[in-house]
DNA sequence: CTGAAAGCGCTAACAT
DNA sequence: ATGTTAGCGCTTTCAG
């Protein structure tokens, strides 16, 4: 399996090796026919350039790394759809890689990415603490997800307390006046969306606010338990809805309260606050937020891009002898948040979602309202149900598709 | 950002640049005390070999690509999740690539793959058929789901009809007499279930077997639409089980059938076909095949890795000028099925799916019967309860982690 | 055990 | 427009 080389697709063309090199980078610069030439003979011989060398003689790798450290959760998914799409846009492959957690692996891979010159790399670290030997890498990086990031570094993440937020307000504003949350929240995501509805709370003294610090954040029995006796309670200290600080809680919730006799939402409302489509599958659809995945794997890719391209000017002026204070402020001047493309979302919530914060320079998605089944009265449901079988209750549409 | 090299590394520890090499290469042909010193001056300096100066120089890349159509089918998961694991476990890392059924992509992907010399690469073809270029690659190569494979390539896919027959002989075992097959048939993978439970229905001709060619592959709401109009049926022409061709039809089923009045299994036993956890999530679980992407993820790593050794083994046989007749011998006897370590999968289970097909180089998984709530009798249904609330239905624990 | 030197395949200057 | 040549950073002989 000796891989032909540039020489040989040379010699089967009659042309010299540099001519070669020209036909397959700067096409321009060579004659038509001593072009065909070339690509027929490229063909023939079934030449695929070596990727290695061309780097190491400074091409530059159109690829960027995302390090994920799991793939099986609805995030991650949506992050590398979120990111693949947004890298492809911009002319640049994207390559995933599943760390599972493994910090060993992590550190692998990171190298893998520096050591082939990617053109950048976006990390979700597998803690909740950037490692240390990740906050300074010779290849620009943006960091996902990570609360905790590494002075002058990029990162986009989900705002958390604007879902918690949200939600609460949105029940709030569906009458509810008694709300039971639901989550365990040694998690800070969770713990960060439940921040978000007490500062609601705190503006909403009519209303009780009930905290019921339980439930694992991946499992949906913890939430029909909790779900459950809570839907038995006497109607004095009943809620009138639930907020699972985690999608698949709530949907945990929702069966539990109609195994209790409970009707959702007209006995009881639940809504959830992650957006994990993973979780929607109940028998009620379930009121979220937007799934933040998709915009943050985006956004990252852009910033990336535009962190690449800074470097890239930065490194051409400093050339040119220029000082590279300038250099910053191109970064600065790159970056732009352009329109989104988000599929099948109504334009009002897509500009909803654009308007991101910009904290130094940490992003923030900020999630929007899916309203459903789960918070909606009955005249509302109608519309969520299912066209023509009336009297089927509104199922969830599978389409694995456009959701993840 | 001018990277630090070898030489730096060299001038710092004041050692000579081959002496570098080896302390990272081969540190037992260098001194401790030197070696100490080297790596001092390495972490000191945070270099970080260049990676395509090492492949160029004659290095072996180990990791392994995964190229796959798209990442958010249930399947493709799993596929990157088994074939993470098992790269892993064989001193690999697995860079996974999402061409989005853009054939274009995966072009530049394989290249890419090629092109960095990576040491094995797994396919899984955007379309049923492999296109050209593709059938021959410089590096060794596994199909994954592919029926359509060039002579001579490996390739490892589900055994789809072995799905169909063993839905098709359990639904039987439950006593049922009037099977209704529901799913639209014009991809492989749903008309080679179809053919399995047709291989069934000749063994049977006591059954009634009845296929309705309708409902997309991956919507639950045209299984809802069908459910409900089978349940719907007078007694005499109802059937007393539907076997839904892709699990998302089957979910949609069973929601159908319930809100047509009619109860699941009590009423009309449902089942599903292809281990789709991400359509798990219905009001009663779902009796389903084991999922076989873990499992082909799995075994395409294993049969890739057999396939460098073999190829490496015969360029040695071959620098040592051995005739490379014993080459594919070579490659034959590394290829063994090894233990399975299937997550949570009972060891009966697991050695059912080990006892892998194999027709000249293509393997095939096989699948094994995950039965629950849609399928069980009153009693069984009981154990398939969440424990400690009586009154709550099956609900499907949805802990993401463990099942995709 | 160490150091010097010859490529790996390619790109990009340069020379023609 | 085409051919020639000097590296890119590293590994691996091969002498010391």
């Amino acid at each position: 399996m000796a891989r032909t080389k540039i020489s040989d697709v040379a010699r089967e063309a009659g042309v010299s090796l540099g001519t070669v090199s020209n036909a397959i980078n700067h096409p321009e610069r060579v004659r038509p026919d001593t072009l065909a030439l070339v690509n027929e003979a490229i063909d023939r011989l079934g030449y695929l350039p070596n990727q290695t060398a061309r780097l190491l003689a400074g091409g530059v790798n159109a690829v960027i790394g995302l390090v994920l450290p799991r793939l099986n959760h609805g995030c991650s998914l949506q992050i590398a759809n979120g990111a693949r799409n947004e890298a492809i846009r911009a002319g640049y492959d994207l390559i995933i890689m599943n760390t599972d957690d493994d910090q060993e692996v992590e550190r692998r891979y990171l190298q893998f990415c520096v050591g082939m010159q990617l053109a950048g790399v976006l990390v979700q670290p597998s803690t909740y603490q950037v490692p240390r030997p990740l906050r300074s890498l010779p290849v620009p990086v943006v960091f996902l997800s990570a609360p905790d990031v590494p002075d002058g570094a990029l990162s986009v993440s989900a705002d958390y307390a604007a879902q918690g937020r949200l939600i609460a307000e949105h029940v709030l504003s569906r009458g509810a006046t008694h709300i039971a949350v639901v989550g365990e929240t040694s998690r800070p995501p969770l713990a960060q969306r439940l921040e978000g509805v007490r500062a609601v709370a705190a503006e909403h003294p009519e209303a009780h606010f009930e905290v019921i610090n339980r439930g694992n954040r991946y499992g949906s029995s913890d939430g029909a338990r909790l779900g459950a006796k809570l839907a038995r309670r006497d109607p004095l200290t009943r809620p009138d809805a639930i907020i699972g600080l985690a999608d698949a809680i709530a949907v945990g919730a929702v069966a539990g309260a109609q195994a209790a006799g409970c009707a959702v939402p007209d006995g009881i409302m639940v809504a959830g606050c992650d957006g994990n489509p993973l979780a929607w599958g109940g028998s009620v659809s379930l009121t979220t937020c937007s799934p933040a995945g998709y915009e943050i794997g985006r956004k990252g890719v852009q910033m990336l891009v535009a962190q690449i391209n800074a470097e890239r000017e930065a490194e051409a002026a400093e050339a040119a002898g220029v000082p590279s204070a300038a250099a910053a402020e191109a970064m600065r001047r790159e970056w732009y948040p352009s329109a989104l493309d988000y599929p099948g979302m109504a334009p009002a919530a897509q500009n909803a979602a654009a308007e991101a914060e910009i904290k130094n320079r940490h992003e923030f998605v900020r999630p929007f309202l899916l309203e459903r089944a789960s918070t909606m009265g009955a005249d509302a449901a109608q519309k969520g149900a299912i066209g023509s079988i009336g009297a089927i209750p509104s199922i969830p549409e599978l389409d694995v598709g456009s959701y993840l």
